[in-house]
DNA sequence: TTACTAGTTGACCCTAACGTCAACTTGCCT
DNA sequence: AGGCAAGTTGACGTTAGGGTCAACTAGTAA
């Protein structure tokens, strides 16, 4: 059906320019180096809620913003169900209080879970660049024919 | 058979008091938080090799060690296959050349790559807490009768 | 009209990382 | 001798996160 043809690329004059760009479900995966079957397999576990248009599938610039964030909760080592999670504080309903204090407590919570997992990282980091220097030391002690450039780590 | 009470716990007089302590599956596994199956299915992966003692296994610092490099490489989100290739990192043989090359472009490779990911977590950590701040921001101003402390993000 | 290209929903398949028995051995305690 | 606690292997189950068809629909190009 090529989505993008059906709708026009360039700014219709009633509507703000942001909200134009459409994406149809393959675009929107290569653009993002996923498969469509994970944004169909996202969708259908609520992570996100794209319109439709008979049928089909239709990105706007909101779902392209979160398949980001969940892809990179997906980097930081995150399930799918705690992305879910995450994704929920970035469109919590600012009315009741109570659900405001529970949002705040899991922001919370997740700051400290990504700061420890920043340690983590520093002091792996450590350890690594350690190893690096190790190795670069050796070879070059072992003066070897081909050089290595004992540059950056 | 409770391994603790046939191996002594003070040091022998003719080894280092170093290598002394040595952990049943179960003790091991409290300690690190996990389960001994959990710690069986590392060795089964060959992540780590506990000596034995008639079928038993006997953990050495060393293997503890080598745990908990595996139990954080998991919490940066890293399949057990990766961990893995890192162990070899750390218990590389420095006898080949090209080895000592090929091991320093992993190294470095891993580098770039848990760099990337603090980015990430820099990223969303300065995300969250503006999300902190506005919901502080917003629990203050609805001046409820209860108060919340707007101390730390 | 025919053919092609994108898209859709199921259904089933697959791997990783363990959990959960089950059946059996072994040392320790009484 | 009997029983418990802790260990072992092996088999099977489970959940997450998709991959891979298969069968079908709907525009579009020739």
């Amino acid at each position: 059906m090529t989505v993008h043809r059906l709708i026009p690329k360039q700014a219709s004059p009633t509507m703000p320019a942001e909200s134009e760009q459409l994406y149809s479900i393959r675009t929107l995966a290569a653009e993002l180096n996923i498969t469509a079957r994970a944004i169909r397999f996202y969708e259908s576990k609520g992570l996100i809620k794209p319109k439709r248009i008979r049928s089909q599938r239709l990105f706007t610039h909101a779902d392209r913003a979160r398949l980001m964030l969940i892809l990179r909760g997906k980097r930081l080592g995150f399930s799918l169900a705690e992305v879910s999670d995450y994704l929920d504080l970035y469109d919590a309903d600012p009315g009741q209080l109570e659900q405001m204090r529970l949002l705040l407590a899991l922001v919370r919570d997740r700051i400290t879970l990504l700061e420890a997992q920043r340690r983590d990282i520093d002091q792996t980091l450590d350890e690594l660049k350690t190893i690096s220097n190790d190795v670069v030391a050796a070879l070059t002690r072992m003066n070897a024919t081909a050089r290595v450039k004992p540059d950056d780590n």
